[in-house]
DNA sequence: ATCAGTGTGCTAGGATTCTGGTACACGGAG
DNA sequence: CTCCGTGTACCAGAATCCTAGCACACTGAT
């Protein structure tokens, strides 16, 4: 799984960040008691300012998912896989509702909204 | 069909005031050679400042939709109807698109967001 | 003690979006 | 012609996001 950033998409970059921490420790994989990288090391790999990186390790901690550890590093929490998950379900679910919330101002029926969907997923391909 | 603003929306209002007379004109409501409220009649509307009707009719006109007419209004063309009807497919493809990329980030299976989709759609009534 | 690496705090500027206000040009009704 | 409603053009300010740079405080290794 890889940061894959987009500058022109809506959602900010900081917010991008969080959320590929919330997926992958939800994932399991930087497990409880692990730490993420650096603020500097993680501007250095993804070509962003360091002040981003803060914005979003911010957003982090005070969610309860991350503890700043001054000189060390930020360490993942031991309630954060269940708070991740949660937030990960909370993400998708959002990103369902809006998608519902346009084909109902957009005048589309249920019906040709799903058939919609099969042919993204058909031009997507069977991945 | 109602113009339902969502000022804390990441979508900025001139997008969403397009997209509803988009949506609108794809429905046939103002069907081509008629006219949609003038920028001061819309403003006072939806309580927005006539400069960001003007930018939200820019796009529009810059699409083809409507034409402006000077002392009249904005008319509506006769493409209209067949482009507003591709750019709601488009619209709306992009955010099957959106959802299936988030989930595919977020290490979501496929045959879990349509579970979900379905715990959604049953959380929304079977309206 | 010294140093590198870490988080934190601050100020500043550019870009975008929206609001606010003003002025001008055009067309139809009287 | 005069008046009103129309679109158009400009300038300015607030808010948010991102970039940029700087200084400071803390931790661990040397």
């Amino acid at each position: 799984m890889t940061l894959n950033l987009s500058p022109d998409s809506r959602v900010p970059i900081f917010e991008q960040i969080e959320r590929y921490w919330i997926y992958r420790i939800a994932a399991g994989d930087p497990a409880a008691g692990e730490r993420i990288p650096s603020v500097r090391d993680m501007a250095q790999r993804i070509l962003v300012h360091p002040n981003t990186i803060v914005h979003a390790y911010g957003e982090l901690e005070q969610a309860g998912i991350i503890v700043a550890r001054r000189g060390i590093g930020m360490e993942v929490t031991a309630e954060a896989p269940r708070i991740c998950r949660e937030k990960r379900e909370e993400l998708l679910a959002n990103r369902v509702r809006e998608l519902f919330a346009e084909a109902e101002q957009a005048g589309i029926t249920r019906v040709d909204l799903v058939r919609l969907v099969r042919d993204v997923m058909n031009q997507m391909g069977a991945e």
